[in-house]
DNA sequence: TGTACATCAGTGAACGCGCGTTCACTGATGTAC
DNA sequence: TGTACATCAGTGAACGCGCGTTCACTGATGTAC
């Protein structure tokens, strides 16, 4: 085989990242793209069937790299509690930080299709990392809170303070994010 | 003036809005938009300076309908909790019944975009209603809660509910929505 | 009442652009004998 | 060790498409006298 220990693969998904990073989604173009890379168009489909197979390739990366990430940092931590916190902590400051990795991981059409087709696979071990944590603080606090219940509450208020957050209309505020932890648990 | 009475422009309006109800802000193409409202691509330009252009007065409009509609709906009830609370759950229905709407009006860029601009104009009557509910429902309570504090957990709360049922991750519970506002007051 | 002119919504063809994708071909490398 | 062949990443030009926008022109209507 030819040149089979290419990373060309690795590249071009370094490099839409690093696109996606700098100027948002929108802006991966598959001719720029190629020349990124240091190829022509017609090598990109010799990796990639088609560019939606390339951005669900983006997905799975990104949400891998973040679990892990995130593991390694809540290993810390000793409580549930403390441990899905700083998970959104991560998540909320990334918003201000990163706003167009997050855009892309989370509020992206095609991103978000990608979560309803295959919800509960090893796809996005990012998602299951939450789900797990949230039933973790439940079970710690002994609360009788059905899991589903406080996973919608509090999903939806990090991800719509991180759009908040990435769109400028907040800034993140720990207090804020924790005191909402908090009543949510409480109850 | 020739035909300065024709209605041209809020039919183009009304067309565009259609289309974005049914598949969405994406599939809004001039030339499709003026088939549709039965002119020719070049007559547009007679209405409107770009597709921009268009897209700003798409956004007011609609908020302006909201709005309308809205505080005749609100006017039924007493307290400002409760009106609070149906503002609150006419927005997660519509994120269910209407998602592509609701995904133009809080999610799409270009609308972000102009929220940001003069994010305190009367442009977004919606977003002014929403403040001052948030206010009244404070002062109602006697509660010390800072109002953009308030503001920020449930706008945050509202926003990332009404994307998971947007996108079909949740459905709507109106007792979620209850408690969580409940929870986010009482502290 | 009739005529000359101004206004302006609408026409329809064209411009230029960037996009995703295809395809015949090249050439370097690995394999089989 | 040398030769024929297969593999396959990469080339580069082309295809077809839809997009927003422009522009010279038309023709109906309103206004001025």
């Amino acid at each position: 085989m030819a040149g089979k220990t290419n990373d060309t693969e690795a590249r071009i998904i370094a490099t839409a990242l690093e696109t996606i990073k700098a100027h948002g989604s929108d802006a991966v173009s598959l001719r720029q793209l190629a020349r990124q890379v240091g190829l022509t168009t017609g090598a990109f489909y010799k990796h990639f069937a088609s560019k939606d197979a390339l951005f669900r390739a983006l997905t799975v990366t990104l949400s891998n790299q973040w679990a892990a990430q995130m593991t390694t940092q809540l290993a810390a931590y000793q409580s549930a509690k403390e441990k899905l916190l700083i998970l959104g902590e991560q998540l909320l400051q990334a918003s201000a930080a990163q706003p167009h990795v997050i855009d892309f991981l989370f509020f992206n059409p095609q991103a978000v299709a990608q979560y309803s087709e295959n919800a509960d696979a090893a796809d996005f071990p990012l998602l299951t990392l939450t789900k797990h944590l949230i039933t973790a603080t439940l079970a710690e606090a002994q609360s009788t809170i059905p899991a589903q219940q406080f996973f919608t509450q509090v999903w939806a208020f990090i991800l719509g303070y991180a759009l908040l957050i990435k769109n400028g209309a907040a800034t993140y505020d720990r207090a804020l994010l924790t005191k909402t932890l908090e009543e949510m648990l409480a109850h």
